[in-house]
DNA sequence: ATGAAAGCGCTAACAG
DNA sequence: CTGTTAGCGCTTTCAT
């Protein structure tokens, strides 16, 4: 196997030490300007690049930054990494993807796998299995080794760490007292088992909005559905034949809040087969502004996320956490970044 | 800064030398049981890890792969994403994303970043405006340093490397073939210019499918649409009008082949504006299997492309090769995969 | 059974 | 202006 080329070789064949080699490359004003120009010309003709796990190793710091999602096939998360990648780029930071694929033993394996030396700090956004177990213990044993980390969107109070979030209890308030305003009167909510926080959160939105209108929330109207594999196959029948059920039993049902994007598109689905005409007789708003969104019919209106500046956020404190651990900073207290959501009106409402 | 436990400690406070914690770790039977006892009770109280740069450096690999794509927020890439970090991490390899963004210095960067040491190997579809200028040079440095190099989907043959592709013409010859098999009698095509290997193949592909059938082809039904940023904001604006101009000057006009699933949806969005009944009166098909095929109305019947498979296989490929290279075996010949492509039926062809 | 030493590629303090 | 040395964390050969 071939080797590249080092700094050892440069210096061999021109017959100086390692330590000028290395100086004359970075233009150390103790190298002669005669010899910095011989390195330098050398080191273009052999295309010497300096190796960065040797640099890595001396530097104790990688300039690369972890990430670890539930799931990649998914709109909102991609938008996220995006946002990471375009931030830590710009600082110099690669980013190395981990998926948890909502899984609590993939999520410690990923996490060990690279808190090994491979990052210097990690972006987080928790598996739906570790929040059904509660079990933080691999997120804490990442504090305690110092391992800079910050959390986005699917957090947990007891973490101690920066995190980045939409305040999706407004953002649900906002979206259902939208329908209110727009003329529904009896709205439904699409959501998850409370034990997904963002669900949890969005549905406490829902039960405000209602309040402040006088408007008694109905059990049946509040449909948590076990999302499980959601993403992964046709399991959406499951949701398909709830979102009938409803409609059947409430046929003056008008309103609809979902609490992401699919969700809300397969209810459109099935409604408009029930012959339900949106907007007229049925407004729907969903959360998350992706593909789905923009090209469903009706297009849908929806809570916007804005994945990528909480991706951009989210690297912004966790490169502020890293300078801080690397240069012995006094640590600052941890800071939640709540990004404000905003309302897209589209088709799916008057 | 707080340092993770390093042999050196271990060594230091059991008061034995390095070399032997480290062999002790790995159970080597040149040390004695009860020193192997010792040393791994303490390791485990200190919470010792070993530290992957340190072996990075030593082992001269890092058991990380870099994929480059031009796309994270694009479901077919986020397909083939999940199935090389499934693969590869069953393997014991890490995976760092680097996006292009279609951009040709994006890539140079990101390629030259993580050329430097960070990775074993690249899995690389290449970025639009590099197939627009033809300039390679980045990739053939890569290969020439004896990095290995697999390329996936939007592949070029001038670049002597493992390559993972679907059958693009026989894709879109089948999915021509179904529309006149349905019974359409004149079909357009939405493409794009013909600098995108993929845009190319599937055109060719329909040609032949019309040809098969004694059809002439068209110019007017052959839309190559410039997708610069397509994907991105709202060009589809444009999209919009030439479909709807096609429509209007060709009335006859009873099935499209798309390229794509989202210029898939746009046709038949503008189609049902103007009254055509999908898939009475127009019959659609498009290419890659994504969320907006199967939440189309009506649900969109496509040629499933196999992301999975084709990052899967892609890091198989890779990783034979990096396999040869470490253990300098004899070098295969480049081999090309090609993943056999289906037609999935559903809403929008009769 | 244990340890010393060299080396992976690089930097930097210190000496000359 | 240039070189020697030590060290980042670890493995491995070769003494002892």
């Amino acid at each position: 196997m071939k080797k590249r080329t080092t700094l050892k070789q440069l210096a061999r064949e021109l017959d100086v030490s390692i330590s000028t080699v290395s100086k004359a490359l970075k233009n150390s004003p103790e190298i002669s300007q005669d010899t910095i120009d011989r390195v330098k010309a050398f080191a273009k003709l052999l295309n010497y690049r300096p190796n960065n796990i040797a640099l890595s190793l001396k530097n104790r710091k990688t300039k690369t930054i972890g990430i670890i999602i539930p799931d990649i096939v998914h709109h909102f998360f991609t938008k996220v990494i995006k946002g990471v990648e375009k931030y830590a780029n710009s600082k110099g930071y690669n980013v190395i993807v981990g998926l948890s694929n909502e899984s609590f033993s993939n999520e410690v394996i990923n996490m060990e796998m690279l808190a090994n030396g491979s990052i210097d700090g990690f972006i987080i956004s928790m598996a739906r299995e570790t929040m059904q177990r509660q079990d933080y213990q691999h997120y804490t044993e990442t504090l305690n080794e110092e391992i800079p980390l910050v959390m986005f969107d699917r957090v947990v109070a007891e973490i101690p760490c920066d995190k980045v979030i939409v305040d999706d209890t407004k953002g649900a308030e906002i979206a259902v007292n939208t329908l209110i305003n727009k003329g529904a009167t009896k709205i439904a909510i699409l959501t998850t088992k409370d034990y997904v926080s963002v669900g949890r959160l969005r549905t406490k939105g829902y039960l405000e909005a209602l309040k402040n209108h006088g408007i008694n929330p109905i059990r049946d109207l509040i449909i948590k559905i076990d999302d499980e594999l959601l993403y992964e196959e046709d399991h959406l029948d499951v949701l398909e034949k709830q979102v009938r059920e409803l409609l059947l039993n409430h046929t003056d049902v008008n309103g609809i809040f979902a609490v992401n994007e699919l969700y809300a598109v397969v209810a459109m689905k099935v409604a408009k087969e029930m012959g339900y005409e949106i907007p007229n007789d049925l407004q729907v708003i969903g959360f998350t502004d992706g593909m789905l969104s923009k090209h469903a019919t009706p297009t849908l209106s929806t809570i916007s996320q804005h994945g990528e500046s909480m991706g951009s956020k989210a690297a912004e404190l966790l490169i502020q956490r890293i300078d801080e651990r690397v240069n012995d900073l006094p640590k600052e207290p941890t800071k939640t970044v709540v990004i404000s959501t905003n309302l897209i009106q589209r088709g799916s409402t008057k």
